[in-house]
This record gives C-alpha cells, structure tokens and sequence, in this order.
DNA sequence: AAATTAGTTCGTTTTGTTCCGAACTAGACG
DNA sequence: CGTCTAGTTCGGAACAAAACGAACTAATTT
C-alpha cells in the first residue's frame, strides 16, 4: 500500500500540533491524525501500521489509549476477524471540549492570582484592578462561544 | 528570607498549570509564578534562587529562556551590579499573546484537514461541508476576542 | 486437533528532559 | 593587578516517556 507524500506530510505535522493540543503521545498522535484524513470506512490494524510504520505492541497500546479517551472506535464486520478503526469526532471537535474543560481552571487561576497580589500588592491595582476582570470575561466569553459552536457542529451530524 | 507557605503553594498550584499552558519546564514556570506574584520592584537572582531553592545553572538558564520569550525582562540599579527581574506582562497577557498566535497556524491546519478531505473523501462533506467553516469562524471569532481583551488590558497598562 | 490470524502483554532499549555542580567569564572595586 | 560579585556554560546523573521485539492469548479456519 503506497500512501501519498502529501499524506505523509500532512501526518507530521497535524500530528505534531495534536500532541501538545490533546496531549498525546507521538504516536497516538499519528494514528489519529491518519484516521481523521482517512475514509468513514476506517483502516485496520494492519493498515494502520503499513501506514505509519509502527510496530504491533506500540500500535496497539496507542489505540487502546485513543479508545480509552473516546477518540476512536472501532466496528467490525461479520465474517471478517480484522477491526476497523475510525475517529469518532473531528480532532478539532474534542479539542474544543477539552479547552471548554480546562477553561474552567483557568478562571480560578486568575481569581487566586488577583485575590493574592490584591493583598500583598495593593500598588498593582491603582488602576489595574480591573485587568483581573477583563481577564476572567475574556475566558467566560471564550466558553460561550466553544459552546456555542460544538451546539451548530452537532446539529450537523 | 522566609517566604509565606501560601505563596509557596501558589507557586506550585499555578506553576504546574503555567507548565502546561505556556509549555514551560518547571522551573521556568515556579520563576515566572514567583515573579508575576512579586512586587514590581522585581527579584535579584539570589532572592529568586533562595526562595525556590534552585542552583544557580538551572536558574540562569531558566531566566534566560524566560526573556528569549519575552515573559520576563530585568533592570539594573546604578552602582549595584545585580540584575532586578520582573514580569514583563500580566501572564495572562502573555498567553494570550501565545494564543493568537497560535490560532494563525490552527486556522491554517483546518483549511489543510478540509481541503485534503474534500478532494480524497468528498462523502464526508455531504451535508458537513460546514463543520469546517463553522470551526474557521469559531477561530476567527476568538482572535478577535483575544485582539479586543489585549487591546483593553493595554489601556488599563 | 493443528495452523493461522489478529491483537495484547511484558520486559527491555532508546530517546529525551530536567536539573545539578564545577569550572569558567566579565565587570567593578580596592 | 588581583579579588570579589554576579551570572554563564558545560558535562553528566537521575529520572521519565516512547517505542520496540518476543512471547503470549483468543478466536477462527482448515
């Protein structure tokens, strides 16, 4: 099976931005990045290493672990022992709820960062006292709008 | 010099958040936590090392990287040969900065996922020709938040 | 029942990261 | 000029993460 430079290419280097995006490892990284420029068909296991070049236990451990964080599943044909793997939701799709997650922590972050300078450094807020709050309606306004798209992006199935 | 057990903590709680967020080493993220929570008047090297208890070769690279990056800047104090380093930004400044920029490359990668996907797997774009659109606005519409939120923080400066 | 296929598990190797100490440099001061 | 101060650079130790191969299991198929 002879894949695309183009593909090739492109496995690189979304794959290098969904590792630190969705934390993953390098590997997992790939396979997903295959499997969301692959048909709705989904690749074998075998597939998946001809592909990428990855050994069996690396492959199967990565899959596990995309399966595990719900990015992956699989389905199977009957008469056929081979699965098939495929993405359940566009990388960006869970990149975006795990952002809507994590946003919540980064509003308390702010909370504690302000409420201690407050505090100790009442000179950081003659006129700053409201970069705090213009900081935590930045992130309340990011999550209404992450909101807001996975709502349009599930109404098109 | 006895530092509070709270900012200690702090030091730790944000840090290990900075770390992830800015992709710092950990260090690098306890000096910018212990900086943004400092006075303005800045810390010397050895207040800084004494206070998080790091040697002096993690810590000079450390701050080195810091200002590569632009987070942290010094200045100098006529007849004293130390170095006063300070928070060049709010780190939530910074990291909308970083974000912004990050959303550029973002942007470009939706466009490649879409283009690739239209071309190699058009039944994919049925009726989902959208989701890549409503991604693309959701990215445009949160660089325009980002620019708005620097914009009013710069004010406020 | 033997052989084949599809994938898993385990122990090891490879690679990368983070931090440190020791030796160094550059500038100011006596 | 020598010495002190403030920081830098380099090599390596300790640990962590990623991927591998070999041996295994479980479910067919012959």
């Amino acid at each position: 099976m002879s894949v695309s430079t183009e593909k090739k290419k492109l496995i690189e280097e979304i794959g290098l931005q969904l590792e630190s995006r969705l934390n993953l490892a390098p590997l997992a990284a790939r396979i997903y990045t295959l499997l969301t420029l692959s048909s709705k068909e989904g690749l074998t296991f075998e597939q998946i290493r001809e592909i990428i070049g990855s050994s069996k236990s690396s492959t199967s451990v990565n899959l596990k672990i995309l399966m595990q964080l719900k990015h992956v599943d699989y389905y199977t044909k009957s008469g056929d022992r081979k699965r098939y793997f495929r993405i359940t939701t566009y990388f960006q799709l869970s990149a975006l709820k795990i952002d809507y997650q994590a946003l919540e922590n980064e509003i308390l972050l702010v909370e504690k960062i302000n409420s201690y300078n407050k505090v100790h450094h009442p000179e950081k807020f003659k006129n700053e006292e409201s970069v705090g709050d213009i900081i935590r309606n930045y992130l309340k306004s990011r999550q209404t709008l992450i909101a807001e798209t996975i709502d349009k992006i599930n109404k098109h199935g």
